[in-house]
DNA sequence: TATGAATGAGGGTTCATTCAT
DNA sequence: CATGAATGAACCCTCATTCAT
């Protein structure tokens, strides 16, 4: 028992694992189920065992993979002692991008993907698994705490702001690298969240 | 001579806004180029004497659509009278905003194409027939002009978070509608160009 | 071992009575192997224990089916004090539609199967467990008695006459519905019945 | 044009002539499409230009080759000098019966095809192209004449009769090869009639 | 006996592309 | 220039069957 549910387990990460190579390397939709099981060296029907077709595999390996880089950014996040929430943020942010730099095949893969949709449902309404770091997170500081005035829409914004400048600037280093940019993500990331302070003293940085 | 390069234009345009529609009704994916002839009223040999496959009609589509959104834009921002720089950007977003929530297939279309990297090559770099409206603006306002520090960062800074924010506001209404969205995005870009401004002297407002 | 034999039968009857409702709601050839054992709630090895294919199921629940039917009607006909010869045929005849009006599926199922192949196999040359019934009508009433010139041809004939055309008048009422259609049956079945009479006196009804 | 035409029609036809071979050799179920076009010599693709699926080309076979069998009947019958109604039927159907016994795989195709459903669709309520010679048998001599009583249900009975005999003789020689059989359904057939004849003196054979 | 994970050949179908007309 | 019949590789998916447990 014990040992066939192993197997199983192995059978299905080796195909997360090998349709992930194949997805970040040729792209989704030059990837066919017949290269994901060939390169798995699993037969074409185990496939089916595993997943409905290849949009079940994508998903399943994007609430994977983006909840991964979250769950590490917090956990590097634990291991410093800032206080302030603005550097909470700004310190995840930073390693976040960190580890998007370090593997493109991830950003590229997750790319545009770490948007509002899949965050939303991947990392705020908590996932099936255990995948529940960042509900904590996010709740705990954004919004239970009184401090924003409308929490929601502040992440939105940061997130994407990062998610689409990091995308462009990583991968291709335009208009600039990641590291002329980062200073200019940051201080806008902190304007967001100075303009929605509740009470906002700060109406010279950004009136409409 | 005139007759028949008529013909051919009818043609071309007629196989442009036919693909454009089942792209956005249907998805890229999901057309054929069976379909694009068959709905064009065209044979499928004629399709590959104007384009070259599926993917090149649809990067025409996009530099076609995105330059035409800049040119209204800007064809409105010559109605009026405002003379401010920030005010004049902001007023251009406004409308490029207002014409994606009136065409929201467009939206769909250029999605996150409206990204830096399409943006660029499309409108910056000048296209290959006239589509040349916005070079003029960029230049004249933000590269020549040594207002900001660094225009090009800060062009895709906006650009970014604009086409990012309005995709999930305007099309699901997520998180906030694009009425409520609206005010933060435009003091977010307030607050982007203040920061490059090049005699900035706003240092308490982002400062990492 | 009798409990071990006992779950052995009950495996088996569940996995012929699953089968039989599956074949009859979504055809024979639409019901896989899969089908079946999941819904009966035992295992795909499990059905290699009892059958050889999907076709020596089928062909199990035909003659189970089918010998079913002759039984009920015989047991009815033993309730009655009906003497006549050709009033007996009748009335196994007239049992037989009523049961196949009242189980649609079955009819379909054994449809056109309640053919002379399958009569014969499964009815007359006696079946493999103890569906012997009609074999002994069959014999005693026909076949030994001389009373007809050649049995096997009459027998032949009504079987097929009401089986094709119960088929079409019971499932879709065409071109009639069974009510209006029994009467030109029963007097079909009687001048078959008459012109194979031994002693022929009957030379006005049908000669060729 | 016209040679382009022609020649779709000979990959058509081919495509029919070697499906039927198929299906009568093997039957439909075990004959893939590929079997289909492999034979015929042509590519996958060019089945699917002709036929929407196997059951497709099915259906246009049983109504091609039904009409083609009733049109060699009545053509023979109007070589003959008959008159007499009963004697007019009687020679169509052994006309009809040595045709199937020439062709064997034709039988086992339309089999029990041969049924009123099939009947009735493709050659009383007359096809699309010109297989209406059955149509003009059937009103003259039956429906429109009030020789009959009851012309639908007489025909059906004798098409059902005929059908379901033929079978099991012909391909089996069960219960007895077709000769011997033969003039049992001639006589049976006459006594159908007869039973339907509008102004019947004959309650003694075959009152319920 | 009973299981059910694994297999992989083969099914139907689509579609970009070519080329003779 | 324009056509559209023909192609055939490649796709996704099913499922009868096996066999180690």
């Amino acid at each position: 028992m014990s040992k066939i549910d192993k197997n199983k387990q192995i059978k299905r990460d080796s195909l997360l694992e090998t349709a992930f190579g194949l997805f970040t390397s040729k792209g989704i939709h030059k990837t066919s189920i017949s290269d994901i099981v060939e390169a798995a060296g699993v037969a074409k029907g185990t496939f089916y065992l595993y997943f409905k077709d290849k949009y079940d595999i994508r998903n399943k390996l994007i609430a994977h993979k983006s909840s991964g880089i979250f769950q590490r950014a917090d956990h590097a996040l634990n291991q410093t002692d800032i206080t302030g929430l603005e550097d909470r943020v700004i310190f995840l942010i930073d390693n976040i991008i960190n580890q998007l730099v370090e593997d493109k095949a991830l950003l590229r893969f997750i790319s545009k993907n770490l948007s509002w949709g899949v965050f939303k449902t991947v990392l705020i309404e908590a996932g099936d698994d255990s995948d529940v770091v960042f509900y904590d997170i996010y709740h705990s500081a954004f919004a239970d705490a009184g401090t924003f005035e409308n929490p929601e829409v502040m992440v939105f914004m940061m997130i994407e702001l990062v998610g689409a400048t990091c995308y462009s600037s990583i991968l291709y280093g335009e208009p600039v690298g990641i590291g002329e940019l980062k200073p200019y993500i940051f201080r806008t990331i902190r304007s967001i969240m100075s303009m929605h302070r509740t009470a906002g003293r700060e109406p010279e940085c950004g009136a409409i």
